[in-house]
RNA sequence: GGGAGUUUAGCUCAGUUGGUUCAGAGCACCUGCCUUACAAGCAGGGGGUCACUGGUUCGACCCCAGUAACUCCCACCA
């Protein structure tokens, strides 16, 4: 079969997959082998594939093929979260474009169009994922939302309120008046923006005084229920404890004093709406100042603001100012830029507002999850995010839970119309508890609490709950598979996810979820700007697949991205990973293109190129060994594509490359396919499909074999000298090409090479054939004196002589021995100057001192050479 | 405002307890080659005051102090 000479990726990675998936060769079950398993960050239902899950999943794979192909059960879940907020704008979204509105729907008809859009265009992410390679376990697929984790998130909110861990209460919360619901403050994202300072006149009760304040919230100023200021400020000493009016509505309210205030910011007197402010709140709550919540819970005035009633806050915002500069009140307006939160999600300014919300108490679970990330039970890559864990973990705040939606778990709450609250796994089980204390109560008499818990309240049990190990702790899936290997996830997660598995797990298994984790960096274009939809600085992933292949991609994705580093993603990274699957691809065409000569002896460069490729990759596969085992994969990949390019390509191949018109003989035809196959082994974690393609081409396989499922070499003892005679013997092969070049000497005309005996030990032999293979030499000989009117070259400290075809420019000689005795003596100087020095010989160890005399010794011997040289020149 | 981290070749990064002239890799670049596996290639080559300043040491990219620039996290000053 003829082999095209350009690799073509598109319909082999297709073919490779579905062989794959329909031989289930990605699923596991558990048995006597040792497990390795990796649970996926679960991206969002409504998710499409992005540049960092590529970057994600594409390690998860490496680590996952890799252990596989170890003789590990190897088993990575896959599986989507409901992403409560994301999903339901969607749905609502949806729904608007439809006509219907979701305040004219019931709760279970919203959750009947929700449940049929996450049926039919929910999870194409893990269809993409499947186009990367990714070898899931798809039988293993779970959502967070399906019935088993479902009612594990509702075990779990019971368990924890029955410790007493969750309560409820009136809280200061991120409110989004787009979305209808409070956020969380990882879900609130702070931008700059040009705003301005507003100055506003109080009157002094009783005086004809004003007070002078600052805000960028005008509108607020109807909340007001105090003035603050310092009290150490001479300034306002006088007005301590008076009243002023508020602008407008004349509420009279209190001067106060507190240390909080800034003297320097403003005019160091701050207005206190307690109800509209984190920090006016907790001055609120210190001095017992009433709190007026103005707001709608759509951002609208309510009555109790008294003016601009039912107009929403940016509005009434600017119909305050106008108003407030006709009475009088503006003393000045100054432009200012502060930052405003806003909601991840719709993009609103966030309210903070005062609710009644459920809350899960943070300190109690923090702390042994802290103790095992710092006693490294779980180990983070790179190690740098465990300070990040720390201070987070340290500074911990009660986590709110409650959501005000209807798309995720509905709080498991029933109240009884006095308003007491029974927690039950369901409305019957509720009855009957409220039967207990009220016998003539009917069911219908019981209300569930309306808010749903936050997603993440369902994504911390992941690594449990995708074994359904909350509500079977002893099923042989968890048992077997708990605690998971490795957790690959982004930075920006680390405290929403990872640590609250931690807490999770420790909670629930007494045993932590995963032993490593694997931290990614973000994905950047090449200005550095993070990769994003708003942006539209991303490349599409797959249209980047179908142009490159998926090991071309997947070959650009790591090969610039150690742990914890950002990948500014270029495309030539891509073509790079390209280039590579092609170059192997003409490495196959080379090998089949051979014929095999059966009465052939094998020639001596060959089996010398055995010895040296042999041992190049086992000292290759202990390299890999150690780079993997610190998850440098970057590394990893590098490694094997140098060992493949250039030690396989470069130079095994062309040693034993049979000349022209020549057959190969069968002993190393069968060597280089036995290399090969290890190669192609050893490069499948990172390229899967073109390693399979050519697993296949190099020897006959049943058609239920796979390089996935065969048995990763392994490392034997290592010969750290014969690579060194190797590469000494690569020296000169590139000093040869080197002179031929210079002196125009093709490749085609044969010429002898001479070689000085007697000067130095490493003149070594062992790969002379080789070295006369590649250069084209008719003779290798050794002699005892120089050879006089040679071209010549030293490498290491021995000389070489090339009997010239042509004549030499001997000035041109002279220059370049000059230029290396003159280097030599330099460096010959500087050992000197430490062996003179009677502070280095006494203080350095006896090893190091050593070292330096033999360095003195070879630098000796080599200016005489060199000067010999150039005397015989002159 | 508080904390953490980074700074090595044009770019992206290695450099493991201070010790070979140890300053490395890939890509990019330069030169010569369409040599019957591959121009998505082959051969050869150039390139860095290791951010800056000082200190410790016989010896510093490495340890210490200070300076500068950048990045991230936390807080959210009206």
């Amino acid at each position: 079969m003829q082999l095209a000479p350009k690799y073509d990726p598109s319909t082999l990675e297709e073919k490779w997959y579905k062989f794959w998936e329909t031989n289930q060769m990605f699923a596991s079950n558990p048995d006597e082998r040792t497990p390795y398993t990796i649970v996926i960050p679960p991206p969002n239902v409504t998710g499409v594939l992005h540049m960092g899950h590529m970057l994600n999943n594409t390690i998860q794979d490496v680590l996952i093929r890799r252990k596989r192909m170890q003789g590990f059960n190897a088993l990575w879940v896959p599986g989507t979260d409901h992403a409560s907020i994301a999903t339901e704008t969607k749905v609502v979204t949806m729904l608007k474009e439809k006509g219907i509105k979701k305040t004219d729907l019931t709760r279970e008809k919203f959750l009947e169009y929700a449940w049929e859009w996450k049926e039919k265009h929910g999870g194409i992410i893990l269809q993409q994922l499947r186009k990367l390679g990714a070898s899931c376990d798809w039988s293993r697929t779970r959502f967070t939302m399906d019935e088993a984790l479902y009612e594990s998130v509702i075990d779990v909110f019971i368990d924890l309120y029955n410790k007493g861990l969750i309560y409820r209460g009136v809280r200061m919360v991120n409110w989004d008046p787009v979305a209808l619901t409070a956020v969380s403050d990882e879900e609130v994202i702070y931008e700059e923006q040009q705003s301005k300072l507003y100055y506003l006149k109080y009157k002094i009760v009783g005086e004809d005084n004003f007070v002078t304040i600052a805000t960028t919230r005008p509108e607020t100023i109807l909340g007001d229920t105090a003035v603050c200021v310092n009290p150490n400020d001479e300034r306002y000493k006088d007005i301590q404890g008076k009243k002023v009016l508020v602008p407008l509505i004349n509420r009279e309210i209190p001067v106060i004093v507190d240390e909080y205030v800034d003297m320097e910011f403003g005019t160091g007197c701050l207005k206190i709406t307690p109800a509209h402010d984190i920090n006016d709140y907790n001055i609120g709550l210190k001095h017992n100042l009433e709190s007026i919540d103005i707001l709608n819970d759509n951002g609208t005035l309510n009555e109790k603001a008294q003016l601009y009633i039912g107009k929403d806050r940016f509005v009434a915002r600017e119909e305050i100012v106008v108003d407030l500069e006709k009475s009088g009140h503006v003393a000045k307006i100054e432009p200012y830029i502060n930052k405003i939160g806003l909601s991840e999600r719709s993009h609103a300014p966030i309210e903070p507002k005062l609710s009644l919300q459920w809350f899960l108490k943070m300190k109690e679970m923090a702390k042994p999850a802290l103790d095992v990330v710092e006693n490294d039970i779980v180990k983070f890559h790179p190690a740098k995010f465990k300070n990040t864990y720390r201070h987070w973990m340290e500074n911990v705040k009660d986590w709110c839970i409650s959501r005000q939606l209807w798309w995720g778990q509905q709080i498991p709450v029933y109240y009884l119309p006095d308003n007491s609250m029974i927690v039950a796994k369901s409305k019957e089980e509720a009855y009957q508890k409220a039967l207990e204390l009220n016998c003539n109560l009917k069911i219908e008499d019981l209300h569930q609490d309306e808010d749903v818990l936050d997603t993440w309240f369902s994504s911390w049990l992941w690594p449990i709950s995708v074994f359904d190990g909350i509500r079977f702790p002893d099923n042989e899936d968890i048992k077997y598979y708990y605690p998971t290997n490795d957790l690959v996830s982004a930075p920006d997660i680390l405290f929403f996810w990872i640590a609250r598995m931690i807490m999770a797990g420790l909670e629930y298994r007494k045993d932590i979820p995963f032993h490593n984790v694997y931290i990614t960096g973000v994905v950047r274009d090449k200005q550095g700007r993070k990769m994003s939809k708003s942006l539209g600085n991303s490349p599409d992933p797959l249209d980047l697949i179908e142009k490159y292949g998926a090991d071309g991609v997947r070959v650009g994705m790591l090969l610039t991205s150690p742990a914890g580093n950002d990948l500014p993603f270029d495309e030539v990274l891509c073509e790079q990973g390209r280039n590579f699957a092609n170059k192997i691809w003409n490495a196959l065409r080379l090998i089949k293109g051979w014929n095999v000569d059966e009465n052939k002896n094998q020639p001596e460069y060959s089996a010398k190129a055995f010895d040296f490729f042999d041992e190049k990759i086992n000292a290759s596969i202990s390299q890999l060994d150690n780079q993997f085992k610190d998850y440098r994969i970057s590394e990893a990949l590098m490694t094997t594509y140098k060992l493949i390019w250039d030690d396989f390509c470069s130079w095994y191949l062309e040693i034993i490359k049979p000349p022209y018109g020549e057959g190969i003989d069968a002993k190393t035809y069968n060597q280089a396919v036995d290399f090969f196959e290890k190669l192609m082994q050893l490069l499948h974690p990172f390229m899967p499909f073109v390693t399979e393609e050519i697993w296949h081409n190099l020897k006959v396989r049943t058609d239920k074999e796979s390089i996935m499922l065969s048995l990763m070499p392994e490392t034997k003892e290592t010969n750290d000298a014969l690579l060194r005679k190797f590469d000494y013997a690569a020296d000169v092969i590139t000093a040869i090409r080197t002179l031929r070049l210079e002196k125009n000497i093709p490749l085609k005309e044969q010429i002898s090479l001479f070689i000085k005996k007697n000067h130095n030990e490493q003149a070594d032999i062992t790969f002379d054939s080789i070295i006369a293979k590649l250069t084209n030499l008719d003779k290798i000989e050794y002699i005892d004196e120089k050879l006089e009117g040679a071209l010549s070259f030293i490498v290491a400290t021995t000389e070489f002589y090339v009997p010239a075809p042509s004549s030499i420019d001997i000035e041109a000689e002279l220059e370049k021995l000059r230029a290396e005795l003159e280097y030599t003596k330099g460096f010959l100087d500087s050992v000197n100057k430490k062996l003179n020095n009677e502070r280095f010989v006494s203080g350095a160890p006896a090893n190091v001192v050593e070292l330096e005399q033999k360095k003195r010794d070879d630098a000796n011997k080599k200016i005489a050479v060199i000067e010999e040289q150039i005397r015989s020149l002159m």
